[in-house]
RNA sequence: GGGCUAGUAGCUCAGCUGGCUAGAGCGCACCCCUGAUAAGGGUGAGGUCGGAGGUUCGAGUCCUCUCUGGCCCA
């Protein structure tokens, strides 16, 4: 049987389009007690991968189960628009139209609103492909409506909580290190950058000791003369920032004593550094942890000041001599020893490449690749250079213009995450703590733990990017070098943004963007600033920031509900999404934007590894939808124990795909068999025998409702998955439907019997209908339809609960039933193939039997049954010998030969002759 | 290297606080049906619970180590 999906499921979205399935649920449901549910924004770039079908179809679940239970849950699909990756890609292809040099050529602001430009053309382009991928899973969503944060509306409702967050007195500039190039005079994320071969100068550079007595006793040794710390390094124009000397705590280090000075190197590293610098005879006179060295002070070899030695675990004994010249300034690990160490963050670099004033005159306004020669010399001079080699090393360049870039300390704003919140006195840290520890639900629970390990050591969040593609942030310098940024002049930002965009930010003059911003009535202005002095500053926010602030631009600016009663995303974003939300939100608002959060794994190929094209075990996603359709995909992702990691491939769609159609072919038998059944007409299933089959399969129908309804609510939409498989599977197609049968086909079509059967057929088909339509839309709804004349739709309903009373001991029966099955497989040796064949006699010890027997031959489907209470085992009779029913095929005690010569059944020539 | 996480029949998964011969569905094998038919039904065979130690009267279930994946960092 072919569902022949991918046509079908395109005419199901077409009519729920037209009919405008979303808006005309929301109003329906608009009574409900809401559900507030928010999507997390994607990335706008590319099309849609597994993990976004198995988040977009899991957070569809969501939302049709919540509506099918009465709630309003409307949901905003969302993208995340600015950043890198976009930008990249818009300047790749200019580069490849050979465009870039034009655009180079263009001032600071026309080249960025021309980025700009290009950028959201494509990131529209590239939400629009994304919406319609998503659709044809046949999600519901408001994608009349969705949010980008390159709106301008969103935009606004960033720099509010931006300006929650001045107002709270956690935002703050601060230096840190980021790659620089020199010839464009810009920061560079590591996308821009190539690795490329270089070769530089490596030097081994000794930093005297200040006490000789407190190096000795660390090593068990007098000394007379401070011994020098040997470091290494091959950018010698660093060491004019080198603030500190970094050690591993449980490294050894050796007091090496040669022909020319006594100086320190970690133990293991002795012979091959003697060698490298053609060290000579020496000797080593004591050892010690590293541990020992910390807070020994060093004198710089050519600037005037002292420095300690520190810890670091990153300090290796691979390369080098084991102890790491550290310039806080110039690199990310040096950074954060230097924070952690308190130590100064130091770049005397300028943004052209050549040093400032701050250095010695020898050097002052070098070029630091022409320093590096001059340092290297004046080391040699000064005798602290123990060794000099060229050096080929990989090294970071310029995407665009190939040359070589440093590390550099800029100034970047940042979130504070330790300072304490001005209205609570909580820093973000702790409040984040608090709430990860007694507010959020996690699903998986382990969530909790993994995110409060992250929140524990964040550093400070740097949320400034020197890109064009982003939100500016609202910061303005006067010409003397002060930053003005407050509360209000956020505010007044945010306002212009609203009305006409951030890009407002690079066609108005400062006035223009402050317009409702009284300078006289904010407290927090600089003294003294006028409007007219003002200059816009070039850094973005962090696109984390954006997102981060969804809770905001999106929920309650529209209206929708705060906190959020669910976030649902893969696990990696416990660093990203949750984190970035929760962090902003208790800052702005004092509570955590969400109260509870799901996360599910990713999808791996069938080994489990990750999916790559490399390794050539990707699957795309509309390939999945071309091949199964969008209901056995979402069909699969019901059945995942999605908060693990996933696997994957052709075979086990194709696996759920044949799952799917077992459910779709019984739901296919009890339409089939309604098509003469006037459902207004039928009188309602009241006064059912509770012997009945007809009781017992309605309130095994009543106990899957509730088992899926619970299960969903719980989002275990496994169990759900499992339970409804397994009643169409086994409840029905293995019991029920083969038990009524005969009925169907051979009682009259008016007698009772059958007629309550086909009642009791619709009732389960409407109910499974209403359980399946979260996971299988179009097919639940394309059955319903049938159900129903081809009206109406599912999905606009509510669940019924059945009523129904079952005799207790339907559970023995059915055991009954599976010993009658085995009897009737080993009565197969005796040739009785066909359990027409046979019948069988059941003992009844209790006597219980009795009010059973008129299903009894149904359910096990054989001609006839007797109860015998003396019989103490079931046993198969031989009806071989019988007559049996042409029509009916069943050797009962009634057939004989009717007048027109037909062997018959009393009951099958009574309906022969009803049909005349 | 660190944090979190997973590894039970060919496949997808159950197995709660340790306790009868480790379960289910799919797939597979064999059989039946041919009025759900590119359908339906029945029976059955499959596992040293990633590996190695240990605790215990007893471990898939607890502890230690280890291997192979995954996510996030460094």
């Amino acid at each position: 049987m072919r569902a022949n999906l991918r046509q079908n499921e395109q005419a199901s979205r077409k009519r729920w389009t037209a009919e405008s399935l979303y808006a005309s649920l929301m109003d329906v449901r608009s009574g409900g007690d809401p559900f507030v549910f928010h999507d997390g924004p994607p990335y706008a770039n590319g099309s849609i991968h597994n993990g976004h079908m198995m988040n977009k179809v899991l957070k569809d679940f969501v939302v049709r189960i919540q509506g099918m239970e009465g709630r309003s849950c409307p949901f905003v699909p969302g993208w995340d628009c600015h950043g890198l990756p976009i930008e990249h890609m818009v300047m790749t292809e200019l580069q490849k139209k050979g465009k870039l040099q034009k655009l180079n050529d263009l001032e600071p602001g026309p080249r960025s609103m021309a980025i700009r430009k290009a950028c959201a053309t494509y990131a529209q382009k590239q939400q629009k492909q994304q919406a319609e991928q998503m659709q044809r899973l046949l999600t519901l969503a408001d994608y009349d409506d969705p949010y980008l944060t390159m709106n301008p509306g969103y935009e606004q409702a960033v720099l509010e909580v931006f300006a929650d967050l001045v107002k709270k007195g956690i935002v703050f500039r601060q230096l840190k290190p980021v790659h620089w190039s020199i010839e464009n005079e810009t920061a560079l994320a590591e996308a821009e950058l190539e690795y490329e071969d270089r070769e530089d100068p490596s030097v081994y550079v000794d930093f005297p000791l200040l006490d000789a007595g407190v190096v000795g006793s660390a090593f068990g040794v007098e000394c007379d003369t401070p011994p020098s710390l040997l470091i290494w390094t091959t950018t010698p124009w660093t060491l004019v920032a080198n603030r500190a000397i970094a050690v591993h705590e449980r490294g050894r280090y050796a007091l090496v004593s040669s022909g020319n000075g006594l100086r320190i190197i970690a133990s293991e590293l002795v012979s091959k550094v003697a060698e490298t610098t053609g060290l000579g005879e020496h000797e080593v006179l004591g050892e010690c942890d590293g541990a020992a060295l910390l807070g020994l002070e060093y004198g710089h070899p050519f600037c005037e000041r002292t420095s300690p030695v520190v810890a670091a675990d990153y300090v290796t004994f691979e390369d080098g001599t084991g102890l790491v010249h550290t310039a806080p300034g110039h690199g990310t690990d040096d950074y954060f020893t230097g924070i952690r160490e308190g130590l100064e963050v130091a770049c005397p670099v300028r943004g052209d490449g050549t040093y400032d004033e701050t250095v010695p005159d020898w050097l002052k306004g070098l070029d630091v690749w022409a320093a590096n020669p001059v340092v290297v010399e004046h080391l040699r001079g000064s005798g602290h250079l123990l060794h000099h080699q060229p050096y080929l090393h990989s090294y970071p360049h310029d995407w665009r213009g190939g040359s070589p870039v440093i590390f550099r300390s800029t100034e970047q704003w940042f979130i504070s995450v330790n300072d304490p919140v001005e209205s609570t006195g909580v820093s973000l840290r702790d409040a984040a703590m608090k709430a990860t520890a007694e507010d959020i639900d996690f699903i998986p629970e382990w969530g909790r733990n993994r995110m409060r390990g992250m929140l524990e050591s964040r550093p400070d969040w740097c949320i400034s990017r020197q890109r064009a593609w982003g939100l500016p942030i609202p910061a303005f310098v006067t010409a003397d070098g002060t930053i003005v940024l407050t509360e209000a002049s956020t505010r007044a930002v945010a306002e212009a943004f609203g009305e006409r965009g951030s890009d407002a930010w690079f066609t108005e003059t400062p006035a223009q963007l402050l317009a409702t911003w009284d300078i006289d009535a904010d407290p927090d202005a600089p003294e003294g600033i006028a409007l007219e002095d003002l200059s816009t500053t070039s850094d973005i926010f962090d696109v984390w920031f954006e997102s981060g602030s969804s809770w905001n631009a999106v929920m309650r600016r529209r209206g929708l509900g705060y906190p959020i009663d669910l976030y649902l995303e893969g696990s990696d974003q416990h660093r990203g999404w949750f984190q970035l939300s929760l962090l902003p939100g208790l800052g702005a608002t004092g509570c955590s934007p969400f109260k509870s959060v799901i996360t599910h794994g990713f999808v791996n190929d069938r080994q489990g590894r990750k999916m790559s094209k490399s390794l050539g075990n990707t699957l795309n996603v509309e390939d999945l939808l071309n091949d199964n359709g969008a209901d056995v995909c979402r069909w699969w992702v019901s059945s995942l124990s999605y908060e693990n990691d996933v696997r994957a491939d052709d075979e086990i769609f194709k696996l759920a795909g044949e799952s799917y159609r077992k459910v779709r072919n019984t739901l296919r038998f009890l339409l089939g068999n309604l098509g003469d059944f006037d459902h207004d007409a039928a009188s309602p299933l009241t006064d059912l025998e509770p012997a009945s089959l007809d009781a017992w399969v309605l309130a095994e129908t009543r106990a899957l409702q509730d088992r899926v309804r619970a299960s969903c609510l719980e989002y275990d939409f496994r169990r759900a998955h499992l339970a409804l498989f397994d009643f169409c599977n086994d409840t029905l197609s293995a019991v029920y439907c083969v038990a009524v049968k005969d009925r169907l086909y051979c009682d009259a079509p008016d007698t009772p019997r059958r007629r309550r059967t086909q009642a009791v057929l619709h009732a389960i088909a409407s109910t499974l209908c209403r359980l399946l339509a979260p996971f299988l839309p179009h097919t639940a709804d394309e059955s319903w339809r049938s159900l129903h004349g081809g009206a109406g739709c599912v999905h606009m309903e509510r669940h019924q609960p059945l009523d129904v009373t079952a005799d207790e001991h339907w559970s023995s029966v059915m055991t009954l039933r599976d010993a009658v099955l085995k009897a009737l497989e080993e009565a197969k040796a005796r040739g009785i193939e066909n359990s027409l064949d046979a019948g069988v006699v059941l003992p009844d010890p209790k006597g219980r039997l009795a009010d059973f027997q008129s299903d009894l031959a149904d359910l096990f489907e054989v001609s006839r049954v007797r109860i015998d209470a003396d019989a103490d085992t079931i046993s198969i009779e031989d009806l071989r010998d019988q007559p049996a029913c042409e029509r009916s095929w069943r050797r009962d005690e009634t057939v004989s030969e009717r007048e027109n010569g037909s062997m018959l059944s009393d009951r099958d020539w009574a309906a022969v002759q009803t049909a005349r």
